[in-house]
RNA sequence: GCGCAGUUAGCUCAGCGGUAGAGCAUUCGCCUUACACGCGAAGGGUCAUAGGUUCAAAUCCUAUACUGCGCACCA
């Protein structure tokens, strides 16, 4: 039957436990707990303990942009069903949350929703609201500064409302006193208080250089936020010509940048070109001179084996410029479009100034791309371009959340100093525990492939500003080599507002004043101090004594590059220290058909339905079942496997109950004596072997095999052993019906424990209906993890079990096969087995005859040798 | 080009030297004093390929192929 539906409450039985109600709705049950938990600040960090005993997560922080999706709920999920088992370690756990609401997604995200734009040159409006989206860019209103930064703030807060609802209902134990946002006063003082301290300490440097740069958004970027695009260009082979003679053909595929060359470049050992080398080429239209010189980086085997080097191409280009001092003649803009330049003028070389200008003339002012056509077709009418532009496949590099590829501008930024210190930080990787191992490698390979310092400087709004003024000249220069740095007791700082010692707000932008950097800093500066954030660094220092370096950080493998990679970088540099002992790196959801899960996927599936349709529980077994680092395929058929089990936990408990309020339970509390009966003591020995699994396993951070055993071991426990002592309970015989209590209530205790990670929600109704009074414990989340020594003094044979159960098997095939009932009586069974089997089975003969009706006179048991064989065992069924 | 992970039943995966497993799906049954939101059973696999090590290989080693990802190159 397909229902789809959440657990529908059943008609109430007469014969209902006293404890445990017939029916479970989690969709009612769930919230409930989560305000409990809330009341009862199960989730509270208390700083008065050691740091010994205290378990410090460093939680990654969502960007706020809008919705967060089931790729959240999955990671999330993990990172908490790790810091559950932690709380029932007995740790005293350290469990923020913050909010990444500054940067680009949410200017982005305000700029669409209401229609508007940042201008800084238009004046602040009191009281100012949007008139809502608009459809046409050029209708997009143009507001202040002031006015951005305060629909971003406000945009956010309500975001965060949604956020922080959907993790309280996922069950995620935060403690939510700890929560702060990135583009909060805190945030932003600690990251002012990070820039001056790697100031001081010279890991930060100011300079005008080439850079990465992203046209559309019009900022500098770093390395790390860059991605390669396969695209699909084309081969220009164009002709230049030697000073004193001769020619050759170099090619190209942005021949746009040929007004910017600044050599050609040959291998020094390439024979065709040799000759050339130390002679002057001519450019065509330009007929600047530029010189033939040797490089290493010129491959022969590509194109015409002799490439041109402009400013600037790639990163080679920007390299040999820099090793040669060869001139900078820009001409992207950082609008993307060709700047006017004068040939014959400056840097701008030309033997034939008119003709250079007349060319260039019709490209100043042209997109990168339309200046391409244009220029080959120039180019093919002055007879330069040898044959046809040819297609090639070539990858280029994007800014990961732009549409334009980036180009090479000269700019002022500010830089940490990572070349420098890559041995340091690949050894400081090397201190970090990855789960999984190999995540390691990822940290490696991109430290070692860095190849530019980190810039952290955003010509930017909506984000923190630099703590820092320039003094400027007579001529109202800015003087960049003598910057005047906040004092960190006067932080948060904005320099567009306050004004530096010994100025006056008077003095801005004059001459002989002062001028703000007007410059936010990149995102991840900040973000690459959320543990230095949460311990109060510089503000508190013990509290940071007692939080830092955290325990653990949680994270997808997306970001090594940037959030981990950053953040080993900062706690070395601020406090020569790793950031944390442990990174656990999380899978990422994917679609069914194995793509990445889309947008609109995302959009149509919405966990706070998937919550209301199939449970927390249920999607947080479906995020425990995924092991670290491992994608997991979107399927809801996995939801209701989840939803199964928590309903199954929640109805064996009921059993139990039944039993244990029962007679034989009654008198004094059942202890580990009670249980005498083999079957019962097999069982326990089985589940002992699996807390200490379960413990062994949660210290690696394999909480994915721990749900696996624990589930296979409930159903078996449901399935075989509940069957086969379920009569016995039922019996009336006192002993062998409390050595059946015994057992279950320990069973039980064990399973809720070892599911609390996991499905927190069905645990704790269970629990709050029977242990929490008996235990003193009124929350099985601060219950002890289950531990072997707690039935220290049972010990059995799991062999009884395992032979109990194959011959009951036999007695079900038979009934199966005839299309009989589970009651239907059985005449005869012969068994035929080894010795060992058939003492377990003579010991727990009558738990096996009563759970498969099988009639006493009809069974018999045949010895053979060895132990070694499959149980035989012959059926035949009775008459009703 | 370099590196990492993977390839086991129709699907999703576990197993990682000792008789090929689970769930889902499929098929056939069953009202059984916790649960029909349930229970029982059945069918279904040369464990990617080829070599090697071993008494014994899905498991260890070496190649190869394919898939995904990362890094580098990218005139």
């Amino acid at each position: 039957m397909e229902n789809d539906a959440p657990l529908q409450k059943t008609e109430e039985k007469a014969s209902g436990s006293p404890s445990l109600p017939t029916g479970y709705v989690p969709a009612e049950a769930e919230p409930l707990h989560c305000r409990k938990w809330e009341e009862d600040r199960l989730y509270h960090y208390d700083p008065s303990r050691p740091r010994s005993e205290t378990f410090v997560v460093d939680t990654p922080p969502p960007t706020v942009s809008g919705a967060l999706h089931i790729g959240h709920v999955f990671s999330y999920t993990q990172t908490d069903i790790l810091v559950r088992y932690q709380r029932m370690l007995g740790k005293n756990i350290f469990y923020p949350m913050g909010w990444d609401d500054n940067g680009l997604p949410t200017e982005r995200r305000v700029q669409n929703l209401f229609g508007v734009r940042c201008e800084p040159s238009v004046p602040y409006k009191e009281g100012y609201k949007s008139a809502g989206p608009k459809k046409d860019l050029k209708d997009y209103e143009h507001i202040s500064r002031r006015n951005f930064l305060e629909l971003c703030e406000a945009q956010t807060a309500e975001d965060e409302k949604r956020y922080e609802a959907l993790w309280r209902r996922l069950g995620l134990s935060i403690d939510w006193r700890q929560a702060y946002s990135t583009v909060g006063a805190h945030c932003r003082k600690t990251s002012q208080f990070s820039f001056i301290d790697l100031f001081r300490k010279g890991f930060v440097y100011s300079a005008e250089t080439p850079t990465l740069w992203d046209t559309t958004f019009r900022t500098a970027v770093a390395q790390a936020e860059c991605e390669d695009r396969e695209a699909n260009g084309f081969f220009h082979e164009i002709k230049f010509q030697v000073q004193g003679g001769g020619g050759f053909t170099i090619a190209t595929t942005r021949p746009e940048l040929l007004a910017a060359c600044i050599a050609v470049v040959a291998h020094p050992d390439d024979e065709r070109y040799k000759a050339l080398l130390g002679k002057k080429a001519l450019t065509p239209l330009f007929k600047a001179p530029v010189p033939i010189m040797p490089s290493f980086h010129a491959d022969p085997e590509k194109g015409t084996g002799i490439m041109m080097v402009c400013t600037f191409g790639d990163i080679a280009d920007v390299q040999f410029w820099r090793d040669h001092k060869l001139p900078l003649r820009q001409v992207i803009g950082r609008d993307g479009r060709l700047i006017p330049v004068q040939f014959g003028a400056g840097l701008f070389e030309s033997a034939d100034h008119a003709a250079a200008n007349a060319a260039y003339g019709g490209l100043a002012g042209l997109y990168a791309k339309q200046a391409r056509t244009k220029t080959v077709e120039l180019l093919r009418a002055e007879g330069s371009l040898v044959g046809e532009p040819r297609p090639t496949k070539q990858a280029v590099k994007y800014y990961e959340k732009g549409d334009l590829p980036l180009e090479f501008v000269p700019t002022r930024q500010w830089y940490i100093k990572i070349l420098e210190n890559k041995p340091a930080l690949l050894e400081q990787g090397r201190k970090v525990a990855w789960h999984p191992e190999y995540m390691f490698k990822r940290y490696e390979q991109w430290v070692e492939g860095l190849n530019q310092d980190w810039c952290i400087s955003r010509q930017r709004y909506f984000g923190v500003p630099f703590p820092v003024w320039y003094p400027l000249d007579h001529d109202g220069a800015p003087d960049y080599s003598s910057p005047i740095i906040a004092g960190p007791e006067r932080l948060p700082v904005d320099p567009q507002t306050d004004v530096p010692p010994g100025y006056a707000e008077a003095q801005r932008g004059k001459p002989g004043g002062f001028v703000g950097d007007h410059d936010v800093m990149d995102t991840w500066a900040t973000s690459s101090l959320t543990p230095m954030i949460s311990s109060r660094w510089a503000i508190d220092k013990a509290r940071h004594a007692n939080l830092f370096p955290a325990d653990l950080r949680p994270q997808a493998h997306e970001i090594i590059r940037t959030w981990a990679f950053y953040t080993i970088t900062k706690a070395w540099m601020h406090e020569n220290s790793v950031p944390w002992h442990n990174a656990a790196i999380s899978g990422w959801v994917v679609s069914p058909d194995k793509g990445k899960m889309s947008k609109s996927k995302g959009n149509t599936i919405t966990p706070e339905g998937l919550l209301q349709t199939y449970s927390a529980d249920a999607l947080r077994y479906w995020a425990g079942k995924a092991k670290l680092g491992q994608d997991t395929v979107y399927d809801e058929s996995v939801f209701k496997v989840g939803m199964r089990l928590a309903t199954k936990l929640y109805n064996a408990s009921r059993f139990a109950m039944l039993q244990l309020k029962g007679p034989a339970a009654a008198g004094a509390p059942l202890s580990p004596a009670d249980i005498t009966e083999p079957l019962d003591r097999a069982w326990v020995a089985h589940l002992k072997k699996i807390t200490d699994d379960a413990r062994a396993d949660f210290d690696n951070y394999e909480y994915s095999a721990v749900l696996l055993y624990a589930e296979t071991a409930f159903w078996d426990f449901c399935d075989n052993y509940l069957e086969l002592v379920k009569n016995r309970a039922y019996s009336g015989k006192p002993a062998a019906a409390r050595s059946a209590c015994a057992a279950l209530e320990w069973t039980l205790r064990v399973f809720l424990r070892l599911f609390a990670p996991f499905l927190p929600f069905i645990t704790e109704e269970v629990w709050g209906g029977t242990f929490a009074a008996s235990t003193g414990l009124p929350t099985v989340h601060k219950a002890p993890w289950p531990a072997s020594a707690e039935m220290a003094a049972v010990d059995g044979d799991p062999l009884a079990l395992e032979t109990v159960r194959k011959a009951l098997e036999a007695v079900r095939t038979k009934k199966a096969a005839e299309k009989r009932s589970v009651k239907w009586p059985v005449a005869r069974l012969a068994v035929t087995c080894g010795p060992k089997q058939a003492a377990a089975l003579r010991l727990a003969l009558e738990d096996l005859l009563a759970a498969g009706a099988v009639d006493k006179a009809g069974f018999s048991l045949a010895e053979t040798g060895s132990d070694d064989k499959v149980l035989q065992a012959v059926v035949e069924l009775g008459t009703a």
